[in-house]
RNA sequence: GCCACUGUAGCUCAGUCGGUAGAGCAACUGAUUCGUAAUCAGUAGGUCCGCGGUUCGAUUCCGCGCAGUGGCUCCA
């Protein structure tokens, strides 16, 4: 005789098994209504599954947040079961949910059209309207084998002879159609009311290049047309955000059909650039690293040696002079070797730190290249710690320290933190590995950090932390990262003296903070939707003339706020006041500086901001003040 | 690299069921000197991504290429 514990703690017992939905009913006709599912002793399950013994239960609704993925797991199906109905020749693999939404793959003889899509969308809308019930039924493995191949269902077959033989399955049915899947679903198909079909797009089954391509096609799912609507707003208004439309927009940079993946960076967009660049110098410098510079083209022979040449030469570009092949540099790493073997080391000059703001260019795959975050020429905010085993863990810890409090200049505080540990093939003892992945597990958990592991992830030379920061689309793009290297020091030679007069290779970490400045500046712009913190805007202020009368003062006060070290502009064109202030709002001058009359006669300014705020009249030294203050702070 | 889609004026886009193209903004010229998110009028501006093919005729249809976009794979 059950008794059903609830999240509040009360209880109720019940004469004989009881189903999620009859708990439900038995509290109330409102909440039995709105039932999708229940979860029982942390385990979520359908409406309808029956309890037997005392339990803790809490019934899901779509206000929970498992009510809403349980809602786009069964659009999922809807749309399978919308495709097959429509083509059934169509075959079905896998649906899951997804930020926001969900998809699944198909597999078909020809790919899905726009019109498909849309076809199918109405087919989805019928079928929910008509309100299926969703029914589970759990089989024995190889009965769900015989049933899948039966129905042609190749895939589907194949995924459940993954499964040990022996265990059962569930399958949910509706209407006519059967899909394997844990569960849970919704009751019915009535329960999905917000749906939309967003996208097609082809992926490799089981996700290895190596297979067959399926059509997959991604949809969003809400709890109603009023969230669906929001969400469509939000999209929106982040493809607003995009850095290239911002970067034509504000004339920052471009990029042509002649140099795919390559950067052509204009005054303003260079500014910003150089900005940063000299903020990252200076911090390297306050942090004990010396900046080297090294050549861009170096013979392939260094490339083999270091063994770049073996594992990644179709991504590096080549050039030929002389009867000697060389390679454009795509990593700094080698070359700062070269520097690091420069005169004999000693265990005294360890830690080395030579950081480097190297152009490298690597040719990456086309379909892969993406604005400024993934191009085939970048610039990191490189360096190359060279130092004992010893010497790791406070090399790590340091460098997370420096990295979160640049992060932290730049307005980022959502960092994702990433782990990623020994690969199967790989280089170095495991004694090595365990001290290594000790020491960088240790660091993020003394700055109490959380962290996701990526077992296998590491690189074959080192395992490594990531930092990844996210695009205005919720992309998630590395840009932060420190690597142990155990592999490449010892490959170019690198060695230093020890205490005990022992010749001994150092380890090398290869770290950058901002990774490469084209992606960090894209996410910039992103993050700030063009308006950059005062600090790195390519222009801080304009100031402008109301009428021809004032432009000899205004062209003063400029000239004077830029020998103050600001970046100002004036803009003295014969057009109204509020053409001008539009013009320079929209291309998010941080202040708008205004001279008529008035401020002419009273030495002043009238200051607005970009955003609208109207700061009054301001003498230049106030506004010095003001503005110096937020360059100081980083804010605006 | 793989799948799909897209490529028209400086920008954003419309258009041609095959007869070599249009709007708004920007630019230029003129008028206006106007106090906080678009002053008015006029002018000029295009190898319709490239190369082939079909056709009397291709920006439009077909093929190949290049680039971009969204995914997938990859990302030392």
């Amino acid at each position: 005789m059950p008794v059903i514990t609830l999240p509040d703690g009360s209880q109720r017992s019940f004469d004989q098994a009881v189903s999620v939905l009859d708990v439900a009913s038995s509290i109330g006709p409102g909440l039995a209504k709105a039932a999708l599912a229940g979860r029982v002793d942390g385990r979520l399950v359908d409406a309808s599954h029956v309890i037997g013994r005392d339990a803790e239960l809490a019934i899901i609704t779509e206000r929970d947040a498992d009510g809403i993925d349980i809602i786009r797991h069964s659009t999922a199906h809807l749309l399978a079961q919308a495709v097959k109905q429509l083509f059934p020749d169509a075959q079905v693999t896998i649906g899951p949910t997804i930020e926001d939404g969900f998809y699944y793959d198909f597999a078909y003889q020809r790919p899905f059209t726009a019109e498909d899509l849309q076809a199918i969308e109405a087919k989805m809308g019928e079928l929910a309207k008509a309100d299926h019930p969703v029914s589970r039924q759990v089989m024995p493995r190889d009965q769900a084998l015989r049933l899948f191949r039966d129905m042609g269902e190749a895939y589907k077959a194949e995924l459940i002879e993954s499964i040990p033989a022996g265990e059962d399955l569930s399958l949910y049915t509706q209407g006519e159609f059967t899909d394997l899947c844990r569960g849970p679903h919704v009751p019915s198909t009535g329960r999905l009311k917000a749906f939309k079909l967003m996208k097609l797009a082809g992926a490799y089954w089981r996700g290895d290049s190596r297979n067959e391509m399926l059509q997959r096609v991604y949809g969003t799912a809400w709890r109603d047309k009023k969230e669906l609507k929001a969400y469509l707003t939000r999209l929106e208004e982040a493809e607003k955000r995009d850095h290239r439309k911002i970067g034509k927009a504000q004339d920052l940079f471009h990029t042509q059909e002649e140099a795919p993946g390559m950067v052509f960076w204009h005054d303003k967009g260079w500014q910003v650039y150089l900005l940063i660049q000299a903020y990252i110098r200076d911090k390297l410098r306050d942090n004990g690293y010396q900046e080297v510079h090294t050549p861009q083209v170096i013979d392939r022979s260094l490339w083999e040696k270091s063994g770049h040449w073996d594992k990644f030469g179709d991504m590096i570009f080549t050039t030929h002079s002389e009867n000697r092949d060389f390679a454009i540099k795509p990593m700094n790493c080698p070359a700062h070797i070269q520097i690091y073997n420069h005169g004999l080391k000693s265990y005294r000059d360890l830690p080395l730190r030579l950081a480097e703001f190297g152009s490298c260019h690597r040719n990456e795959p086309s379909g892969t290249l993406h604005g400024l975050m993934r191009v085939r020429n970048f610039v990191q905010d490189d360096a190359h710690i060279f130092c004992t085993e010893d010497q790791i863990l406070p090399e790590v810890s340091d460098f997370i320290d420096l990295l979160f409090e640049i992060y932290r200049d730049f307005g980022f505080n959502e960092v994702l933190v990433k782990l990623s540990t020994r690969p199967e093939q790989r280089v170095g003892e495991d004694a090595l590995w365990d001290k290594a992945e000790r020491s960088l597990q240790e660091a993020l958990d003394q700055k109490g950090l959380a962290w996701e592991l990526q077992p296998g992830e590491g690189a074959f030379y080192g395992p490594k932390i990531e930092f990844s920061l996210k695009d205005c689309l919720n992309r998630v793009w590395q840009c932060g990262t420190i690597q142990l290297d155990f592999s490449m020091p010892g490959r170019l030679d690198a060695s230093y003296i020890a205490e005990d007069n022992s010749k001994q290779v150092p380890v090398m970490l290869h770290r950058a903070i901002l990774g490469s400045l084209e992606r960090f500046i894209g996410i910039l712009i992103e993050e700030y939707a063009g308006a950059m913190p005062l600090w790195l805007a390519p222009v801080q202020a304009v100031v402008m003339n109301i009428t021809d009368r004032q432009s000899d003062y205004v062209k003063k006060v400029a000239e004077n706020l830029n020998k103050q070290g600001f970046r100002v502009e004036t803009d003295l064109r014969n057009e109204k006041i509020g053409f001008k202030i539009r013009e320079h709002a929209l291309a998010r001058v941080p202040f708008l500086l205004v001279v008529g009359d008035r401020e002419m006669e009273n030495e002043t300014l009238a200051v607005r901001t970009r955003g609208g705020e109207d700061l009054g009249s301001l003498t230049v030294e106030a506004l010095v003040q003001r503005m110096g203050d937020g360059v100081a702070r980083r804010s605006n």
